[in-house]
DNA sequence: TAACATCAGTTTAATCCTAAACTGATAAAA
DNA sequence: TTTTATCAGTTTAGGATTAAACTGATGTTA
């Protein structure tokens, strides 16, 4: 009986170990490369995350604070703080309508959107390129699969 | 002539999107791992980096703070305000010889290790059990592949 | 209309991290 | 032996982020 069936633990003790590499993987992949992204940004003086913004908000024009956020993932908290940096910066400006305070561009702001946007996601994706197309399609794939 | 030739603009086009969902995705992933784990971990009232800190030391036993700060990818100013706080809370301790601080568990770190190490790593590894082993397999071939 | 609920945004205190300047000890070279 | 270089760790100032408490306006209901 025992001879016959599969050596369970020790398969997921072997998966186990499978998924600790992934996580190790992303997690030193995300961290670099965000660290590069940030020196790549320094030409244009603005932070990886003022960079999101901006690009959320120049692809979808007017934004409440609240939808952006929903849109970064991240809180309305951080959102604030950084749209003052933004608004300090004269990128951004933020319209108060009713209780909502709806955010776009500035002139300023569009100018660098044009400027930066375009290269700095060419930068972005071309941290990818050791993958062919073919890989990086089934990268894809399993990355969204893992999100179910 | 022109028909011949693959459409080169269209392609890198399209790499360049196919790259740029891949950075979000793993964008994505990354940060909600990482607050799950945050979340997981409260159980022993530590953070993700105490943790990987904690886990670091109980496997190699004596490390210097550099060695440590190299395993961890972080600098040596981020390990010397980890150690502080781990320190206090009586997990690790630094003895100095020469110029170099050793650091290693204490009795308390030890069972936190023993206890929390093998839970959070199958907590951790479980992230990614959307996927079956030979997929695990690709998707880590992918990302080895990633950083050349 | 008065009391209450809801909701956008702000504030605050905390954590994690970095870069860069600094300290102090060892080692090497003049 | 004095000077200089190197190297581990610390400090400091600042950025990004969160959770949770707070503010103030709008809407609902008794």
């Amino acid at each position: 009986m025992a001879e016959q069936s599969p050596p369970e633990t020790d398969r997921s003790g072997r998966d186990k170990r499978l998924g600790l590499l992934i996580w190790y993987r992303i997690s030193r992949i995300y961290n670099q490369s965000l660290k590069e992204t940030g020196r790549h940004l320094k030409q244009w003086s603005i932070s990886p995350a003022q960079f999101d913004a901006l690009a959320q908000i120049g692809a979808h024009g007017r934004l409440s604070q609240q939808q952006l956020a929903d849109k970064l993932f991240v809180t309305k908290g951080n959102i604030t703080q950084l749209l003052s940096k933004l608004e300090e910066s004269g990128l951004v400006k933020r319209e108060q309508q009713w209780k909502t305070k709806y955010i776009s561009l500035t002139e300023a702001g569009k100018e660098l959107f044009d400027g930066a946007v375009p290269e700095q996601e060419w930068f972005q994706a071309s941290q990818f390129d050791a993958l062919d197309r073919e890989e990086k399609k089934q990268l894809l794939a399993l990355l969204k699969k893992i999100q179910h």
